[in-house]
DNA sequence: TCTGGGGTCCTTTTGCCC
DNA sequence: TCTGGGGCAAAAGGACCC
């Protein structure tokens, strides 16, 4: 909400020029998958456009600015859209066109500097302090960014220039669309004191409200309450971390490399069910797309986790240690279903299911046990095949017995024996 | 208005061991 | 044998981010 307020400020501060110490870059692409679709559809330039799904709820994914006009913005309902917006032009998503751009755009950002920090598809931190000598200041070094991602991709993006990571999040965020903005060190306070207490990273609607209570409305109120208030109010992390921020204290360093620390995969169903065959087969699809990108990034996980979300909304999880890290379907889906079965649900509607993998580490690193049988090796052997057939034909050209439309199969037993 | 899907991190509760 | 408490890890839930 009041990332959204910060956007519509319209008035940009003047600051100096003065970008010394001013090495974190935050580069943010403006309305993403939108901009990524104009590329193709330049008859849509100007109209107000969102990608979204089609399916009764789907969501919008991102909106142009001309539809941020409307008052519609990402994460809300297609159908309120639609309605903010009789005229609005839909974009069906294509995620894979998505992955490409983040990649196309990373590797631009890469090329000024190694010290990358993707935070997201469409967002990535820099620090150009080794890039400095051989390609000028910072803001010189935010220029040319921007220049380059605009002609070699044809994407706008907003970046925001200053000597922290937080401080330059919202600098880039200041700066939309199709901006930049540089905070010196010396106009930090001064940047901050005026913005609204939800324009801070972890300040989301439920910690505005409890903020709010204590009457604080600006970053500067935040600064100039007692940190053991803040503390008492939003617990010892939360309360210690944002009054460091109001005062533009943010230590983090930009680090690459950042490894996953859990994968996983969830669906909301097109109406909700209490059908445990349709359930189970749900789940059991889940855990093959999870295991496979387990498999494909090299990594093996411990904890099994199950996300359950009823038709009230009301989620629940829950989670399970395994005593040997795993990167098999069969062994997700087992204890996904052990997990499940475990809920006693008694024909409760349910709107979503999910299952996650964490505890992630290399593969290399996690010496496998001898299994007594050869049923572990026969099943590593069938998923690796269908991991290669994926590979080669595309997904969706080998999976289970139970996932293959008209099989017949209830989907809700154990999966049979190997097969690719 | 009626809420997707991918994540991270923090807090609280619970169970176990000593 | 029972009880209490500290330390720890796992489990569960929730807030938050894009």
């Amino acid at each position: 909400m009041s990332r959204r307020q910060l956007q519509r400020g319209g008035v940009r501060p003047q600051l100096p020029g003065d970008d010394t110490g001013c090495h974190v870059l935050h580069v943010d692409m403006d309305a993403f998958f939108a901009s990524v679709e104009l590329r193709t559809r330049p008859e849509l330039r100007g109209c107000p456009m969102v990608v979204g799904g089609a399916g009764s709820r789907a969501v919008v994914l991102a909106a142009t600015y001309e539809a941020r006009e409307f008052g519609i913005h990402s994460a809300m309902p297609m159908a309120r859209a639609r309605r903010l917006c009789p005229t609005l032009q839909i974009v069906e998503p294509a995620h894979r066109k998505y992955a490409d751009a983040s990649h196309a755009v990373m590797e631009i950002f890469r090329s000024i500097t190694p010290v990358v920090e993707p935070i997201a598809s469409d967002e990535a931190f820099l620090d150009v302090s080794g890039a400095i000598r051989r390609l000028g200041t910072p803001q010189r070094i935010a220029e040319l960014i921007r220049a380059r991602v605009a002609s070699d991709q044809g994407l706008p993006c907003s970046v925001g220039v200053a000597t922290t990571k937080f401080v330059a999040k919202l600098a880039s965020s200041r700066a939309k669309p199709d901006g930049m903005l540089v905070v010196p060190a010396g106009a930090v306070i001064e940047f901050l004191r005026p913005l609204p207490i939800g324009a801070l990273w972890g300040v989301g609607e439920r910690t505005e409200e409890v903020l709010t209570r204590l009457g604080l409305r600006t970053i500067g109120d935040l600064a100039d309450t007692a940190e053991s208030t803040l503390v008492a109010a939003v617990g010892p992390a939360a309360g210690a971390h944002l009054h460091a921020l109001a005062w533009g204290r943010d230590e983090r360093a930009v680090t690459p490399n950042e490894p996953e620390r859990s994968i996983g995969a969830e669906e909301t169903f097109g109406q909700d069910t209490a059908d445990r065959s349709v359930i189970f087969r749900e789940l059991l699809g889940l855990c093959e797309r999870v295991a496979a990108r387990v498999r494909s990034a090299g990594l093996v996980g411990r904890t099994v986790c199950i996300k359950v979300r009823y038709a009230d909304f009301t989620t629940i999880s829950r989670s399970h240690t395994l005593t040997e890290p795993t990167d098999l379907a069969r062994v997700v889906y087992e204890t996904a279903r052990t997990l499940y079965d475990g809920l006693r649900n008694d024909g409760a509607l349910i709107r979503l299911v999910g299952v996650r993998l964490e505890g992630l580490r290399d593969t290399a690193d996690t010496p496998r046990q001898l299994t007594l049988s050869g049923a572990e090796d026969d099943w590593r052997a069938a998923e690796n095949a269908v991991d290669r057939a994926v590979a080669r034909f595309g997904h969706g050209a080998v999976r289970p017995a139970a996932l293959v439309p008209g099989s017949g199969s209830s989907g809700a037993g154990r999966p049979g024996p190997p097969r690719s």
